[in-house]
DNA sequence: ATCAGTGCAAAAGTTTTGCACCTAT
DNA sequence: ATAGGTGCAAAACTTTTGCACTGAT
């Protein structure tokens, strides 16, 4: 799913309701959107950001994505390899990681595990889920094979 | 579910397989068995392990409980706090993540979700999945009443 | 004799924080 | 005037690595 212009003005308008869009964080939402099948990390979203504002600092990078994680625009993903991840809120999904080579794919298969467990567990109230599959990719089964 | 001495001899003969269970990373293991149920870091399995191995340093601390999980032995958890948390691979189970206190809960809910995927994705081979769910538990739900 | 394993210290890497400055309101 | 936001540098933290040493086989 490419970014949209719209995707951005509905971003723009839910975070002006909180917060002030300097264009530090617009040149950082931007660069979200540019790479928004490729979960960046903070110094990769930094990179790509500069090119709209070259003097952003990459603390203020770190600032934003803490804020817009909190204001539910982005997600945090964790790959298992020691940085953080984000990616665009664009509904709930799944993550397949590679411990190949790393690439993250998407699926998106309804799942209802959030209704099973507020039936069951109806004392924690779920935030939000994650569920990652780790294992290889097509191309590592293929290379582990030779 | 508490350790028990059997626990700690099928891991021993395990790991007796594949590389020397040396006294520190018996100190490591049992460490580990003592916070079965605490989800603890490397800093604080280094902390317990070092009661009973003093001289223990926090390298081999890390160096073993990467061993470990490469054998299968431990599971590696990511709660979202930037630290990496380590269990005993007791068989699948999920968690529930509070984001008010930390604490973590488990849960073991069956979910053929491995099968659905091997289904549907068929050129991916998963290893093993991680289902988290983040939320608050009842007591942080209290405070924020109040 | 060899080789895996260890402890210490240093290094590496990511993320956070302190602080002075700036800029809208 | 005030409060929020920024950039830079330093700090904090977790994790990894280099190296000399040890101890078992």
């Amino acid at each position: 799913m490419p970014a949209s212009a719209g995707n951005l003005d509905e971003i723009r308008q839910l975070t002006e309701k909180e917060c002030r869009l300097t264009p530090q964080r617009g040149a950082i939402l931007q660069a979200l959107l540019e790479m928004e099948d490729r979960h960046p990390t903070a110094e990769e979203v930094y990179q790509v950001a500069r090119r709209n504002w070259p003097s952003l600092g990459l603390a203020t990078v770190y600032r934003a994505l803490d804020m817009f994680a909190g204001l539910g625009v982005l997600y945090r993903l964790d790959a298992g390899d020691g940085r953080i991840r984000y990616e665009i809120n664009d509904g709930p999904h799944q993550h397949l990681i590679c411990l190949g080579c790393g690439r993250i794919f998407e699926i998106r298969e309804p799942l209802e595990l959030e209704g099973l467990l507020k039936s069951k567990y109806s004392d924690f109230e779920v935030t939000y889920s994650s569920i990652r599959f780790f294992g290889y990719c097509q191309d590592c089964r293929l290379k582990k094979q030779r």
